[in-house]
DNA sequence: GATGAATGAGCGTTCATTCAT
DNA sequence: AATGAATGAACGCTCATTCAT
C-alpha cells in the first residue's frame, strides 16, 4: 500500500473514531507508519485530507446505489435491493456514516455532504414519484419517505454505540444486521401497499372519497 | 440571569453550533461576557459543562416525553403524543439534537448519553410489549420499531442543515415542522395497524384476544 | 521588571540581533524568562510584538527630537541639536536603527514605518524651506537635503558590523560617534552655508546671473 | 535560459522583495519552474544560493565602478562618474540595494559583504586621501567622507518604498533619481570645494602646494 | 540534469487549566 | 464570586534538505 493510500485510510478510521476536531496529524502519521510532514505533503491541509475521504466514500457510494437500481423486476425490488445495498455499504465502511453524522451538522464539509447527497435524493424522489402517484405530496410525499427511509438505515449505524448499550447485543453482528433490514423492508412494505392503497382509491374517488384515510389524518 | 446560567447558555449555543472539540473556552467566556477562569470555578472541566448542559437536556426532555406518554386514552393517541412532544421539544431546543448527534458517536460523553437514553427506551418498549403482542419479536419487534420511530424524528433535525439544500426550503419552518409530524404519525399508523392486524391473526389462531395485556399497559 | 516589559526588551534585541523573520517567539521566551504561550497572552501575535517595539521607539525618537529642535538660538544651532539628538538616541537604541533598516524594505510594517516618519519628515522640511529660500526646490531642495542627513546619520548605525571591518575600529566607541558627528556637522554647514550665498545671490540677481553656479551644476 | 540561471534569478528577485528569511525555496523552485531539489543540486544550500547572488552583484559592481574610476580627467570628475556609474548599477539592479540592506545588519552573510565591501572602500579612500590632503583625517577625514556617499546614494535605493510615501512620487523614476544625481553631486562639490580650500589654506603654512600628490593620484 | 517522495526539526499559535489575589 | 497572569502540552503546518530513481 503506498503511503498515500496508508494515509488515507488511518485518516479515515481516526476521522470516524474521534470526530474530525478531535482527529490530529500526528495519530494520523503515527497509525500509518509515515512521517507528520508527508500527510501536508499529500493532502494540502487536515480539511482537504477529510474532503478527500468523504470524496472516495460518496463516490463508491455512488456507485453501489447506481448498481442496486438498476437490476430488479418491480420498483419494489429495487427500492429492496437499494435498502440492501446501502446498508452492505455501511456495514462495509463503518466510519462512513459516523463521519457524515458529525460533519452533517455543520462545518467546512456541509457543503460537500449537501453536493454529494442530492443526485442520490433526486434519483430516489423521481423513482417513488414516478412509480407512486401518491408519493407526489401528502403524508406520504417522497421527500418524507427518503427522510424515513435514510433516518431508518443510516441512523442505526451512526447511533451503533448508544444502541449497543440500549440491546445489550453488537447491533451490527450479522444476524441483528439482518434483523434491522428485514425490519426496514417490512416497513417499506408496509408505505409500498399504503401508496398503491391511495392509487387505487384515486382512481376510483370519482365515485368515492377516501374518508378513511382523512380521519387517520386527524390523529 | 447569573453568571453560571450565562456559561451554561453559551455552551449549549457553541456546542450546539461547532461541536465539544471546536468549542473553545475562550468563545464561551466571550460570549457569556464572563472570565475565562470563571468557567473552570463553576464547572471543573469543559467535560463537565457539557455534562451539565446533556444533563440539562435529557432531565427536560425525560418531563416532556413522560407527561406526553401519562396523558390520552388509547395507546396510539399516546405515541402520537409523545412524537408531538418530542418534536416539540427539539424544535424549541436545536441545539439538543445536534449536540446528541455528535457525542453518540463516540467520546467521553458517549456513556452519558447511553444512560440517558437507556430508561426512555425502556418505557417505550414496554408500552409497545404490552400493548401489542405482535412487537414482542419478529419484523416489527419494538426495538426495530423505536429505533425507527428516533430515525425518523431526531435525523429529520440533526440534518437540518443537509435538508434545508435538499428540499430548497427550511425543514424546520411550522408548516414544514407540520408536515413532517403528520407523515410520521401516518407512517406510526400504518405501523400499528400491521401489529394490530398481526395480533388478530394470532389470535385467531389461538381463539382468544391478548385482553390482558392491554390492561396492564395502562398501568 | 514585568513579564511584559521583559518581553518587549528580548523581542526587542531578538529582532535586532538576527531580524524580524529569523527570531523565533521561542527564543524570544528564553531570553526573558517567562513561558512562550505568555508572549500571545500580552501580544495577539510576533507581529504584533514588532509593532510594539517599533511604536515605542517612534514614540520616544519623536519626543527627543521635538525636544531638540525647540531648543537652540539660531536655526543652524538648532539643526546641530537634532542630529546631536537623533545620534544620541540612536546611540542608545542599537537595535531601532537595524530594526527599521530590515522593515523599510518592504514587509508589514512597512505601512508603520512611513507613518511614523512622515510627520518627521515634514518638521524637518518645513524648518529648512522657512528658513533658507534656496532649499525650496533645486539642487538643495529640502527633501534632497533631509534624506542625506537621514543617510550620514542612520546609515552610520545601521552599517555598524559593516564599518566595524572596513574602519577596523568599532564606529559606536564614543571617540569614533563623536568623529561622526563632528564630520556631519561640518557637511551640514557647508550645505547651510551655500544655500545662504545662494538665498543672497539670489537678492543681488536683478544684477547678475548665478553663472558659477551653473557651470558646476553641468558636471 | 538553463535552470541553473532561472534559479539566480528567481531567487534574487525574491531575496529582494521578502528577504533572505522570508524566502522560500519552494516559491523559488516555483517562481523558476524548476523542481525544488533541483535548487539545491544546482546549490548546495540556501545560504549558498544568496551568497552566489551576492558575489555575482558584487562582482558586476566592481566592474562598474573599476570603469567608472578609470576614465575622467580629473578627480572630481572621477569621483562623479563613479556616482553616476553606482546610481545607474542601483537603478539597474534593485533588488541589490534591499538585499544588502538586510544582509548588513548582522546574519551569515555578513562576512561576505564586508569582504566584498573593503577593496571598494579602500580604492576609494586612497582616490580621496592621495588627491585631498585634507582628507587624511579631520571632520571632512576620506572614511568618513565616503560613508556619507555611500549613505547619500544607498540610503536613496533602499529606503525607496518610505520615501515613495514621503515624497508622495515614486523615487525611482528617471526625472526623480536625476535629481537626486544632481543633489549628490552638487553635495561632492561643497565637499571638495572644501577640502581643496583647505589644503591652501595649510599650503600657504607651508608656501608650497602639494603638486606631487595629484600625479601620484592619477596612478 | 531532473524529479516525486520523504523526513526531522521547528515554526507561530492555541488549548484547557491553574494560581495568586 | 471573580479575574489577570501564567503555564505545559499540543496543535496544524512549513521549513530546508535528502534520497532513490
Amino acid at each position: 500500500m503506498s503511503a498515500r493510500e496508508k494515509i488515507l485510510k488511518a485518516a479515515d478510521e481516526l476521522f470516524g473514531e474521534v470526530g474530525f476536531d478531535a482527529a490530529t496529524t500526528r495519530e494520523i502519521a503515527r497509525r500509518s507508519g509515515v512521517n507528520k510532514a508527508l500527510i501536508h505533503y499529500h493532502f494540502e491541509t487536515k480539511e482537504a485530507l477529510l474532503s478527500h475521504v468523504l470524496d472516495r466514500y460518496y463516490g463508491r457510494l455512488s456507485e453501489t446505489l447506481n448498481e442496486s437500481i438498476g437490476a430488479g423486476d418491480t420498483v419494489r425490488e429495487r427500492i429492496v435491493r437499494m435498502v440492501d445495498g446501502y446498508m452492505d455499504f455501511l456495514d462495509a465502511n463503518r466510519n462512513f456514516s459516523r463521519i457524515v453524522q458529525r460533519e452533517a451538522s455543520g462545518g467546512g464539509n456541509l457543503e460537500r455532504i449537501r453536493r454529494h447527497m442530492k443526485p442520490l435524493f433526486e434519483i430516489g424522489k423521481r423513482l417513488l414519484v414516478e412509480t407512486y402517484p401518491a408519493t407526489r405530496s401528502g403524508e406520504l410525499a417522497a421527500e418524507q419517505l427518503l427522510i424515513t427511509f435514510y433516518g431508518m438505515i443510516v441512523g442505526y449505524f451512526s447511533y451503533d454505540a448508544v444502541l449497543e448499550y440500549l440491546l445489550q447485543t453488537d447491533p451490527l453482528s450479522p444476524k441483528n444486521l439482518a434483523a434491522r433490514k428485514r425490519h426496514i423492508v417490512r416497513v417499506i412494505d408496509l408505505v409500498i401497499t399504503a401508496v398503491e392503497l391511495e392509487a387505487k382509491q384515486a382512481g376510483k374517488a370519482v365515485k368515492k372519497k377516501p374518508k378513511g384515510r382523512k380521519n387517520a389524518a386527524k390523529r
